[in-house]
DNA sequence: AAAAATACGCAAATCATTTGCGAGTACATT
DNA sequence: AATGTACTCGCAAATGATTTGCGTATTTTT
């Protein structure tokens, strides 16, 4: 069925994508209908395999939820976002939880500045 | 004019707030539109004065442009927000600068879990 | 006070995402 | 194979936060 098409082209990107990218990508191939990715993406979100990050965009970006902790630059130039995995954040997150009493189970971060790329072209 | 009496609403209040809470506040003493209201604001924030972020539930928060850099510990029970002054990033954001080039101007960071009254409840 | 610029209300538009419904398809049980 | 039950999907309409066009008021500038 299509949820495995979808899950695929999850697991075969390098980046986090949009439902409708992810439905441009999915169309090539089979046809299928924009709300059927969206009912699958929040089913695949569901079952953890999946993870779902609203950027400041007000866009649900999609990725594969791996282990493996993410966070991106998000160029306010060319809007390419680009992903590291620097983040000493569980240390803030642990200092947050002795001091407040909150129990955190995520976080999201989210960096925005200019890319060495747009550095350039803007100078 | 209704620009002053919305940016007040703002610098009055303690945490960050919705365009809606923000309308319901002016609405109690005078006439507004909401449009107005996000007129309003998004006018605020081109001059700087106000900060807007946008959260996982796709909604755009406003707060005071302060200076003095917030983030926030949103609970997934009661939704509630508390907000915290840690945030050791700019040290992590000079590191990834140096790193990868990419020059960093902001960045967002929402923690969320459980805060310590919802965690006695569900207790 | 007239002219030019803003502010504002109202209704309609936008855009990502969701949902109701009805039809198609898969899988399990007899 | 036939029946039942549960998903899977497509399609069109609905949602909800936010934006926009437009005409009218109100302010600011001259």
């Amino acid at each position: 069925m299509k949820k495995d098409i979808i899950f695929d082209v999850i697991k075969n990107s390098p980046n986090s994508l949009t439902a409708e990218e992810i439905y441009n990508d999915v169309s090539q191939n089979i046809n299928v209908n924009l709300s059927t990715v969206y009912r699958t993406l929040n089913n695949l979100v569901e079952k953890d395999l999946v993870t779902k990050v609203v950027r400041q965009d007000k866009i649900a970006y999609y990725e594969l939820a791996n282990n493996e902790h993410k966070h991106y630059l998000i160029c306010d130039n060319c809007n390419n976002a680009y992903s590291t995995d620097m983040c000493d954040l569980d240390k803030i997150a642990r200092k947050i939880k002795k001091e407040t009493g909150f129990n955190i189970t995520s976080h999201t971060l989210e960096f925005h500045g200019i890319c060495p790329e747009c550095l350039k072209n803007v100078k």
